[in-house]
DNA sequence: AATAACTTGCACAGCACTGTGCAAGTTAGG
DNA sequence: CCTAACTTGCACAGTGCTGTGCAAGTTATT
């Protein structure tokens, strides 16, 4: 009668569970940037799943919006780690660069951001770049190859709303990778107050912000 | 046995009431722009009455919205009637400032556009703007002045952008009205290609463009 | 083929909101 | 001061969403 730890020997999680959870997330993605206020169950539809379900892979609404942000920030910081250039100019024209890759995590995380309980979260996923972009403009005003006339953290949100603009811009009316990828540098080299002829030739002459993707 | 047609003398309006219901708009104003989903209930609070009168004065929930929008489109358009200006880049530049006097209707419109039955209504309101935009930024390109290297259509969307930015901006992190009529002015110059010394020097030679408000 | 893993549909409770009716109050205006 | 205009509180119906339990089905894995 000893039938108390005969070890449950557990199955592994089912594939097409996995993938489920993964094409929840997906829709998720999709549909929320259309309309941050969406249902599970508008969510759960374009997944081809039914609104039961995913409750079977997230616990919550909040839980699934959370992997949402959480996931979409490692993304983002890890494909910043790579940013480091001495000319602050270039620095911050590469953030821009590097975003443009991660555009949907970006919005994602831009949309969900507006209120509820997830605003403290994704305000906190984004802090890193924030830091980044802030002291790559104080830098380059000190430096002189950026406006003065605007105090550092203004213009510093100012940059953050271009780039963003730019990247709804481009999910809304569609643009080559490339394009994109161009469009969003020139914006942020405009806003920090390059005249365009200056942006082009910076980005002419900086190779490191030449696109090779796609 | 004929009372029929006994005129009930009518009496006039109580002025109390359509001041209420002037409070009823600001407070909405006011409310929805901090939460674009925010309650009746939350908006009647902040106009100091109950949720309850609020249909004494609005026969719905959309009627208000719908009031709200309207009356800004109204004096956003009166407030444009008198941009007129040969040079586009001056005419681009008076937009902006004169949107920068009515921040409050364009702000209205721009957050209540988001989704729902008073979208159709927002962009409709918001439609001679967009062109007057559209065909300053389509003169000023083959005026020189402004950048050719991005579509006008596209160009015309991210200034629009750029122009929100700061209103937002200014709402946000409190910013004196001078400044901030400068400032709009700044960044819209900036986002058709002009580098900041060139807004500068553009904004101090063009007499037009200087502040004369508050 | 057996079985655990997964999905589904349905039913239900709960919540937050809108819109309405009504009776009782308060207030401005003639 | 009288009366219509206005406000309020309460109750109630309706809607659309979340979250949960459960029984019955389907499907991947072993």
């Amino acid at each position: 009668m000893d039938s108390v730890t005969t070890t449950p020997p557990p199955r592994q999680p089912r594939r097409d569970a996995t993938e489920n959870r993964e094409a929840l997330l997906a829709a998720a993605r999709a549909v929320l940037n259309r309309d941050p206020a969406a249902s599970l169950e508008a969510i759960a539809a374009a997944a081809g799943l039914s609104r039961r379900s995913v409750y079977g892979h997230f616990s919550n609404r909040d839980d699934l919006l959370l992997e949402l942000v959480t996931s979409g920030s490692r993304r983002v910081a890890s494909a910043l780690e790579t940013v480091s250039h001495s000319d602050p100019l270039t620095r911050l024209a590469l953030i821009a660069s590097h975003l443009w890759i991660e555009v949907e995590s970006v919005r994602v995380m831009a949309v969900v951001a507006l209120r509820g309980p997830l605003a403290s979260h994704t305000v906190g996923a984004l802090g890193p770049v924030r830091r980044e972009v802030r002291e790559a403009i104080r830098a380059g005003q000190a430096n002189g190859t950026m406006r003065p006339d605007i105090p550092v953290d203004r213009l510093a949100r100012l940059v953050e709303d271009t780039a963003l603009s730019v990247l709804e811009e481009s999910t809304e009316h569609a643009i080559g990778a490339g394009e994109g990828h161009r469009l969003v540098m020139l914006m942020t080299l405009g806003a920090v107050g390059l005249g365009w002829r200056e942006s082009h030739e910076f980005i002419a002459e900086t190779p490191e912000l030449t696109w090779s993707g796609e």
